[in-house]
DNA sequence: CGATACGTTGACGGAAATCAACCCCGGTGG
DNA sequence: CCACCGGGGTTGATTTCCGTCAACGTATCG
């Protein structure tokens, strides 16, 4: 029934070998799709979910407002995530999940997809996999955030979202769809907006990417990486990755 | 037989509920005891490990040398901790794990792991669920490194190295051995070597710490987590944590 | 057509990096 | 026993990257 799991069907493959049973038996969870609008807000930090969210169409993101009201973006999220897969082994969220654009979600009850994971060992490991994966992205974003340098940091995330992205087929002519602002930029990268501007404009005028609204191409790929000093391995794909 | 496996039980205990039986498995596990100098690189980037470590005595920490040769440590890991336990589920390392004194360390076979872990399914829910903290504990330093100034940087940090430590019985009189020279705190923190004396200088100067050689003492907990914009919430302890 | 959100630009200031000494102390070897 | 050495800590001077502030441009929308 549910075409809904594909996305997350598609993802888990990639760093784990699923066999056809047990893609069919996560297209038969019991899901439940929902709309919602840009910014919404789907769990909040201290909240005590009793579901998980799958992203179906759109893109999220997970942050927390720190102490003088600043916040910190720690990851984006695109079809195919359960940005709060956590939830089902930490009681209380310790940050939050919201859209940044009009987005379809799918939701999960705890309780039959831990019956779930029970009757499927295999599987389970693998969505600890994807919370480990995720756990490697956080990693490489402190290291970027604490030691790259500006143009370094946006090229790095830039990367990251362009080998994510075509990972689940939505990339064109090397441009994918990138509905962020350069607050929300600035905020997952802990960088000033107007510094995101021009650093954004630097990469420009180098002819590394050409970026409208609502989207980025990378024009030069192999630079870009260089700039970005962006090595895929911590996205643990188990194919290599076609580069551009 | 192992008494080597009872802070890793301890530290479970903290988040989960580990039923006596659940205890007594874990302590039946085939742990391979092995004392290490410090400084020693126990698992690198790039390695396919075939066990997974535990620190018995000492401190290590995870950390990946960056393009220009700079260093980030992600994370500090003291008795109990199974720093590497990802490397049940993800093939290759994306970055390294090292001493930074003389330890003691357990090793553990995967094989017999992942059989242990099929056959205790709440167990594997448990350390599941630890990875998940890690996560989180991974996300704080983001912030930490993206959005605090360099004192707010410093006091994080010991407070949640006074939590976890404290956690495990290993506090006396709000003074907690830290054997970190500056600039392993400095690659943790994404300051430099400089900044850090300046700054543990200025926490002295106001009274909040004292800090010798190897050793921290916390002076005054609010006002350290004040200016810390600490909140242990993201440690994920079951109980409430005893604070000074 | 004004309101609002987002992007852009310039001037200025500040937190932290960098560079370069210097000190202190424990270990080691002559 | 003392000289030497090296790692770690400390200090001051200078530089730089980025934040802040403030204004202005531009597009979308009710």
């Amino acid at each position: 029934m549910t075409q809904v799991a594909l996305p997350l069907i598609r993802k888990l493959a990639l760093s784990f070998r699923l066999s056809t049973e047990e893609s069919e038996a996560i297209a038969q969870l019991p899901f439940h799709i929902r709309d919602v609008p840009g910014d919404f807000a789907i769990v909040s930090d201290g909240d005590r979910p009793t579901q998980c969210v799958m992203i179906v169409e759109g893109f999220a993101c997970r942050y927390k407002i720190l102490g003088e009201g600043k916040r910190q973006i720690f990851s984006f999220h695109i079809p195919g995530d359960i940005p709060d897969l956590q939830s089902l082994h930490l009681e209380v969220m310790d940050h939050s999940l919201a859209t940044v654009m009009p987005s379809r979600i799918a939701t999960l009850q705890h309780d039959p997809l831990r019956a779930f994971l029970r009757a499927h060992p295999r599987i389970a490991d693998a969505f600890w996999r994807d919370t480990l994966i995720d756990a490697a992205i956080f990693r490489e974003w402190m290291a970027s955030v604490a030691r790259r340098d500006a143009s370094s940091r946006v090229a790095h995330l830039l990367c990251e979202l362009y080998i994510r992205i075509q990972a689940i087929g939505r990339t064109t002519d090397h441009t994918y769809e990138l509905p962020l602002t350069q607050e929300e930029l600035a905020d997952a990268l802990g960088l000033s907006t107007v510094h995101v501007n021009r650093t954004l404009q630097e990469l420009r005028a180098e002819g590394l990417i050409r970026s409208g609204k609502r989207t980025v191409a990378i024009l030069d790929w192999a630079r870009l990486r260089e700039v970005a000093d962006f090595d895929p391995a911590y996205l643990h794909f188990r194919s290599p990755i076609p580069t551009p």
